[in-house]
DNA sequence: CGAACCCTTGATACGCTTCAACAAGAGTGG
DNA sequence: CCACTCTTGTTGAAGCGTATCAAGGGTTCG
């Protein structure tokens, strides 16, 4: 009831424009490649040979990634920006599954399956990615054994990403699926100020916890009743960090 | 009402033992391989090389294969009968994720990570198990390139299936994920006859499709009224294959 | 035989969605 | 500058989907 709502801030998204994105092929930082591939520090060599081989590409808000009917042939990754998967329908709205943000992966999986992509990806700011083609990335991997442990790697993390998605969806309701979230939040801002800066629309977030906007709506308010955390339009502080744990844990 | 429930012949389960599972290195046959890694033959070198590294080990119905406290130090694989893979709990009843089956990777990636595995596996028959310790792979798979990327393959596949499964999870109803299950198990037998015998529990394939087992009963019963399937105890009969794809369907 | 396990069926309860309405910010154009 | 529109988030009422609880029948084992 009381002002608890405060500043939603979002413009206009442009309209989902589906230009082709302009693709050129240029440097990416030492900085990138460590982000990307983890793991102890890249030597010169190996940084040498990665550098020949990413397209990099600019994509608009709203503008698709790939499709989940094109064959895939390149590992992408974004490297600033946010890209979604999901699934686009002529029904316009993005179904949003998963956001993808930072550099990180976007898909490093389908392209070696040799068939389409799994889902659709849509730029959901304007972001800036990479593009890797299998061919290219395969003869580099079969001289640079090091690079492809670092490929197992992420395929790894992912499947483990992915399996405690599914763990949660079966096991957890609403607001513990919430709880869980926001600690992640807080997890990776690694700052004991527990102050978490939501930067993207709650409808996305909603999307990525498989309710609806107004369940969200309903959980932060009830979680601000409870005390656990306090709400002011995009930001949240978390006030009790040892009972939201409990609420999120299994 | 009419008797469309017939021979449920489960044995009482063998009370969950945990002993250790005899574990002793032994041959393993070149079809095994293939199976796991998939692709094209493997040849002559890359099947000795694979040779030597395998523990095989037999694990009774109940027993615990690994637990999610524990480090992950190798990669397992299922080469006959069915893991579970979920939380296994001290109030008892496991509680299953994802069934492994057949010969087919059961935890591939958590060693990769360097950290614990992510669920607990528990044998839900008895079962022959492969355990491949990761050093040792990974000094081989630093000559034989060609495995690495089998390896590659295979994590793909895993982040592809688990993909799907957080999709059904998070858009379709029970009666829906049902039918997506029924056509899976259409598809893998490869028969235009389209029989399909439920060698497993009804509560196993309930949790799978993160429904009650009561759920699946009435959600059987619909699609049998539906006039989609027939069903006999264990012993599923698809009837309209067009009308049960058209359901499962995004 | 009883005990243990499985599946099924029905009645009830709960979580979440859907639908509708409203408020507020941000562009647009008169 | 204003009215107008589009988008976003919020709130409330109603309804659907599924879980929970309880009871009953079938089969196997001891």
């Amino acid at each position: 009831m009381d002002s608890y709502n405060a500043s939603p801030l979002f413009p206009h998204r442009a309209s989902l424009r589906v230009l082709g994105g302009e693709a050129t092929r240029s440097a990416m930082q030492p900085a990138d490649w460590q982000a990307l591939l983890g793991g102890p520090g890249l030597n010169a060599r190996e940084l040498q040979a990665l550098q020949g081989l990413p397209m990099l590409r600019w994509v608009h808000a709203g503008e698709l990634v790939f499709s989940r009917q094109q064959a895939a042939t390149a590992l992408y990754a974004v490297l600033d920006g946010a890209v979604g998967l999901g699934l686009a329908r002529a029904d316009e709205p993005f179904q949003l599954e998963r956001t993808v943000r930072g550099p990180q992966w976007l898909d490093a999986s389908s392209a070696w399956l040799g068939g389409t992509h799994a889902q659709d990806a849509q730029a959901l700011v304007d972001a800036r990615l990479m593009q890797l083609s299998l061919p290219a990335l395969r003869a580099l991997l079969q001289r640079e054994a090091g690079l492809l442990e670092r490929m197992l790697v992420v395929l790894a993390g992912t499947v483990h990403s992915l399996t405690s998605v599914t763990h949660d969806l079966m096991h957890k309701d609403a607001e513990r699926r919430l709880a869980a979230w926001l600690l992640q939040r807080c997890r990776c801002m690694e700052t004991g100020g527990a102050q978490i800066e939501l930067n993207e629309r709650k409808r996305d977030i909603a999307a990525q916890l498989a309710i609806t906007p107004e369940t969200l709506s309903r959980m932060m308010r009830q979680l601000n009743r409870k005390g656990l955390i306090e709400v002011h339009g995009y930001s949240v502080k978390v006030l009790d960090l040892d009972a939201l744990k409990t609420l999120a844990r299994d």
